[in-house]
DNA sequence: CAGGTCCATATGGCAGACCATATCAAAGGG
DNA sequence: CCCTTTGATATGGTCTGCCATATGGACCTG
């Protein structure tokens, strides 16, 4: 016997109200209705679950009693009460990005430096989101967020992006002079990018960080110099480890002196040129849900740290 | 903002069929109506909900696709669909009897040997069924059925007993002579009650175990003298303790005979006097519910085991 | 650019739910 | 034995939800 009762809210309600106060027209009363709807509306639970909740007699005068079930259909109802609440409140946090799941993204460079702060400060502000991390080519991240695959990714300069990704830039790094431990100018506390003219340089080759690449180029030449590149390395380790190995000099953002890697000095550079600087944005696609745009909220207020 | 949104079986399903199919058309002939009115529901039900959780477009060639919410929702409301058919479920299992607590009383002769296979067979048989026990004396038993703490009680001979209860007999137990181990009758085979006319008795005293008093001094009648009684006791170890002493003999329950106590001879007693005979009963209200006539039926099906 | 797909909107009809007033039947108390 | 209490029943009105048909607008595709 499949029953197709609807157990409504008013209904269940309506039941409750009568469990708790054995009695109709009290019941009828803080409904704020008459007595006989509310106990059609009970006949109505009644006959469509098929079972007796009420014990109405034969000794009426003294109100109603529960019967087993009609207990048992009072704890379930409140609990059904309860859940729909409960889901109800879940799905509005879920439509204010309060609680969720976000796939971010982002290239490895950033992971030591900014990753911390923004997973300690999501945790703490959005305890209910739940970030799921992945690390990538700023090329892969921009695809994944195409294809829907990942929610928001942190690149470094993604101007030359898709168009149709939103950008947020929120930090910006210099870029500093990576020399050996045992170059000349290692215990500089400044160098012009010029006094590197005549060094090796490692740059990254390839489509690997791109611009980083771009970059270094670009302020080589705005110091008024190309620079001769006697290596290439399409990742970081291979870049540090040129530098560390006492044969190359490099540009990199200066976050990577957090890095524990012996034998490298950085060492900042004098002078202000739009290429020896870095930026740090935020990527997503524009039809970002909420839980994205109280990230991207989160991480403006928190940004520069 | 306080919803009083009601998420209506109906209502739960159709979004639930938008929801797998991704598509009104398709999810309207699934649910045999006209794709006009559901989108009118799902609207209903996003404006109640105050939440969007269905992507209509702008591209909406190719159906629809769920938002973060309206996935969390879909789930949401899955957990509801069946959070209501398995409170339907328990609430009629409850009513029929399959289900639910049931407080079962009993004097104490009948602990060891009535209540193992009858809550053994309660657990294979009614699973669901969870029996509360108690002990105590057959007045006391009556008392609380009166008052309904007490659905169910097990006693002896229980036809004295209050006339607004309903009452079960489902085994019929033979009284035989207890004898001291080291009496000259101990070791026959059946004896004749005359054969003890001369003996000293001890039987329950005062208002405690009232039927076994009242059978005894019966069946001595019918055999034509009354038992000599140098003793008493209010309780059965007392009655046992005279007999083990070698000081009294008594009558009792054939059942007794299961006791593990040293120093007693059980020996049958020749003819069939209605007085040598103790019946063991149900008694309960007999407005009982569904649970207690479940379990008087499981009784009957099991008796004289 | 024409056709097809898909969802939204508009309109009208119907059934059922909900409600209130009035009345009835049963049981217990003075 | 009458009266109060209490829940069930009867009746009529209103309104909302639900549905179907018809139409419009946006988008993709060939």
């Amino acid at each position: 016997m499949v029953c197709h009762m609807d157990l409504s809210k008013r209904l269940l309600e309506q039941f409750l109200a009568v469990a708790e106060e054995k009695h109709f027209g009290r019941a009828a009363e803080s409904l704020s209705m008459s007595q006989p709807p509310l106990s059609q509306a009970i006949q109505r639970l009644e006959r469509g679950l098929g079972v007796t909740l009420l014990e109405r007699g034969p000794s009426s005068p003294r109100g109603v009693r529960l019967t087993p079930a009609g207990a048992a259909f009072a704890t379930e109802a409140r609990r059904l009460l309860d859940s729909q609440s409960a889901a109800i409140e879940r799905v509005r946090r879920v439509a204010h990005g309060l609680e969720g799941d976000v796939r971010v993204g982002y290239v490895s460079i950033l992971s030591h430096r900014h990753l911390p702060w923004l997973l300690r400060a999501t945790a703490e502000e959005l305890p209910g989101l739940r970030v799921h991390l992945h690390q990538d080519s700023t090329a892969t991240l921009a695809e994944m967020l195409s294809a829907g695959t990942l929610d928001l990714a942190f690149v470094r300069d993604p101007s030359p992006l898709s168009d149709d990704l939103a950008v947020r830039d929120f930090a910006v790094e210099r870029i500093v002079a990576a020399l050996p431990h045992e170059h000349r100018l290692a215990g500089s506390d400044a160098i012009a990018l010029t006094d590197l003219r005549d060094e090796d340089f490692v740059l990254p080759s390839g489509d690997a960080l791109p611009s980083l690449a771009q970059q270094a180029q670009l302020a080589c030449r705005d110091a008024g110099f190309t620079p001769r590149c006697r290596a290439g390395a399409d990742d970081l380790t291979g870049l540090l480890g040129y530098v560390a190995a006492g044969l190359c000099v490099s540009l990199l953002p200066e976050d990577l002196r957090d890095f524990p890697i012996p034998g490298i000095a950085f060492v900042p550079l004098r002078g202000s040129s739009p290429h020896l600087e870095t930026t740090i944005a935020a990527v997503h696609r524009p039809d970002a849900d909420a839980a994205v745009l109280r990230l991207l909220d989160l991480i403006h207020r928190h940004a520069r740290p």
